[in-house]
DNA sequence: GCAGGAATTATTCAAGCGTATAATAGCGCG
DNA sequence: CGCGCTATTATACGCTTGAATAATTCCTGC
């Protein structure tokens, strides 16, 4: 009847593997299997010491969902910085959203699982209104920079509504190419992002590749 | 110490009122929240009746899913046949699925709760498909009459991308406006998106106003 | 108006939940 | 090398969960 022997990890370290575990679980299993008793044990560790490490399991959770996007909007600005010219930037942030990192099955999975807490606590929707805003100002901020730089005036209102537009097109096409991927047989999910953002400018086919 | 008087209700009506108890639970607590006993309660019964009439908590859920989508799916189609004109209808079909009915904050929420399933659950993921491909089918099909009738020729792959962006950007228009709805201040949302659909198919602005 | 069957209620059960508390073992520091 | 701190384990508690079962009440058909 002896003890587990265990290791005395850094606070840091600790912190991370545990909402990695938590990330792992809810990924795989949705938001109700996240207990306290799956995820310490995906971590290795025993149900107390969550409560060690945070004040209780929802705030754990809660830590989760910033750890995820923050994860997701760091992607996609490391895409968009990955570029010369304010057009390759403007074409890696709207590609970047639909490929690999940003939209694997994990990501997705993760993504649906909170989406549906945003509407009911308090502390989800202001984590989620956060990082929508950063979304759509980069984007703004990347739209302006590529019209100004072909010559084209657009006013601040206008912007934002193509801003918005466009946001939605990319959550929309992300969602849907995910949960129900097989459908769209044929077409990439890329260059279909690619052409319908150039018609929401106004611009001439073609001309973000 | 007497029992419960209670009413004898036939099959349908009490399946009925069964689903649409689980329907406000779920909208207004959430998947979590649905359990036999609250949804019993909210429909005025006691919890084993739900078991005569499911054969297991689950199913009844995956019943009321179902029928959330069904009742979206009508209301956007009579939206649509709600209009002389194929343009008419093309517009009503876009603007139903932006306003009231459809995305009162009850169905975005009920919507936001289920998403999350679709992943886990194959049941679920069969009824969303089913659905998914119904919208998407019925906008190819009202995008096909309106191009025709104004005389444009579009093949096959090309109108199913178009459908499927539009579809993409309805869908992600619908969430974002809902779920961060406070920031589309000064925008009205029905004309974003009927902006953004002439944008998508090349349209002269206002065209299908 | 009553008999019988089905709809509904009431109660119980084992399992799983989050949390609190106490015991213990790893590890840095003298 | 050993002391002391605390990260970690172990265990227990009260609640809630979905489901099973038994008891009752309503309603239909005669």
């Amino acid at each position: 009847m002896n003890r587990r022997t265990f290791h005395r990890a850094g606070e840091a370290e600790r912190r991370r593997d545990l909402i990695a575990a938590t990330l792992d679980v809810i990924a795989e299993q949705g938001l109700r299997a996240a207990t306290v008793r799956q995820i310490s044990a995906r971590a290795g560790v025993t149900g107390g010491l969550i409560r060690h490490y945070f004040s209780s399991k929802d705030q754990m959770v809660q830590a989760a969902y910033r750890e995820l996007m923050q994860g997701m909007i760091r992607s996609v600005e490391a895409a968009a910085e990955n570029g010369a010219t304010t057009k390759e930037r403007l074409r890696n942030f709207i590609t970047g959203n639909l490929s690999k990192d940003v939209t694997d099955a994990r990501t997705i999975s993760l993504w649906a699982a909170f989406i549906g807490h945003v509407n009911l606590d308090p502390v989800f929707a202001e984590i989620h209104r956060e990082y929508y805003l950063a979304f759509l100002e980069k984007l703004e901020a990347m739209l302006a920079s590529y019209l100004a730089s072909i010559g084209r005036k657009t006013d601040g209102q206008a912007l934002r509504g193509k801003a918005i537009a466009i946001n939605g097109l990319i959550d929309g096409l992300w969602l849907e190419n995910s949960v129900a991927g097989d459908l769209f047989t044929g077409l990439d999910p890329d260059k279909l992002a690619l052409r319908s953002v150039e018609d929401l400018l106004g611009l001439d086919a073609n001309s973000l590749d």
